[in-house]
RNA sequence: GGUCCUGUAGCUCAGUUGGUAGAGCAAUGGACUGAAAAUCCAUGUGUCGCCGGUUCAAUCCCGGCUGGGACCA
């Protein structure tokens, strides 16, 4: 199995720079495990390493797509592994990084995703109730229902649009053994909540001072809409109403300081219990230290 | 100085014709297989500003004190 160094951790913790001085110490590209910063333009508020944080690292999956264009974890997969591939023969290690949770073990796992072509929207799922979808589906695919609740009607949609192809959502998923498809060191970079949050409300905080406002005035002169998958990312999507003449700049920040304290905790959720994280605290003295000598012992063990 | 309004969960406020209270937001925990920075679920003890009075019983009625606001001098 190819061997694959991965990073994750809540927003603003410092996985990005972390992962390019690990990339330093070991011969590593990074491939960006992260489902806004493949949009060209949305730099500011994705948080988004700039060329000289890069230190001339290759960063992969980064500015992937225009910004009008639509992006999901079947994608994700394809890319991330074709990368893989790519800098496994190249004699580098392959880094992951990112944030993005789905992503991220989609890529690591025997995740399979069916041909999407013959999977179709019905038009008259709009006008049923969450009830009489999940009805529905109860008859199609009972067993996904029971990971799927009433009201989690996107969950639904996509469940019956996968029994349109012939086959069901709980099929696909029997047929994987969940198990790593990749020799994979998985770190994960923490600290204390009070810490974290106040470090987020700091990058937020400079986030507007670096002219977040001008990002996203020139990504609506591009044409650009609040519905467009794109603009759903936190620090995009708060400006709104703003835009519209609803609330200030003040207002804004606050928002997006409280929509990114609430993704971290997302983010611990998914990773405490979805991987097998290995995680260092950034607040203990030596653990970069501590975090090479991990990734040391896992390069040379076979 | 006078009159009136007001003080209930971290915040904004409901409410109890007297039987010790509940929404939204926040917070915390959780789910997650093609929007995932998305979507969804669960969790509400707080001296009902303080002191006293009436009452079997007060957060609610009465009196005083105190913080906030508005208006009149």
């Amino acid at each position: 199995m190819e061997k694959v160094l991965v990073i994750v951790g809540p927003t603003a913790v410092g996985k990005s720079d972390c992962g390019v001085r690990l990339a330093q110490s070991f011969f590593g590209e990074i491939i960006s495990g992260d489902s806004i910063q493949v949009y060209r333009g949305l730099d500011i508020g994705s948080g988004k390493v700039t060329k000289e944080e890069t230190q001339n690292i290759p960063h992969y999956l980064i500015d992937i797509l225009n910004n009008k264009e639509n992006y999901s974890v079947a994608d994700f997969q394809l890319n991330a592994r074709k990368y893989i591939d790519q800098i496994s023969k190249d004699r580098k290690l392959p880094i992951i990084v990112g944030g993005t949770g789905l992503y991220i073990k989609s890529c690591l796992y025997d995740y399979q995703f069916n041909d999407q072509k013959e999977e179709k929207i019905d038009e008259k799922w709009n006008d049923m109730s969450n009830e009489q979808l999940y009805k529905v589906l109860q008859e199609i695919d009972p067993k996904a229902c029971d990971t799927i609740h009433v009201n989690n009607r996107k969950r639904i949609i996509r469940a019956l649009m996968i029994a349109q192809s012939g086959t069901t959502k709980s099929e696909i998923e029997q047929k994987q053994e969940h198990k790593l498809v990749y020799d994979a060191l998985i770190i994960g970079l923490t600290c204390d909540r009070e810490v974290l949050y106040s470090r987020i409300n700091r990058r937020v905080e400079l986030m507007i001072k670096n002219g977040l406002e001008d990002e996203i005035k020139s990504l609506l002169d591009q044409g650009i809409t609040f519905e467009d998958q794109a603009m759903q990312g936190i620090g995009y999507r708060e400006w709104k109403d703003y835009f519209q003449g609803n609330s200030t700049v003040d207002e804004v920040k606050t928002n997006i300081q409280t929509h990114s304290r609430q993704f971290a905790k997302r983010q611990y959720t998914w990773f405490n219990n979805q991987m097998d994280v290995c995680w260092f605290d950034i607040e203990q003295e030596n653990w970069f230290e501590m975090c090479k000598e991990k990734v040391e012992s896992w390069l040379h063990h076979e």
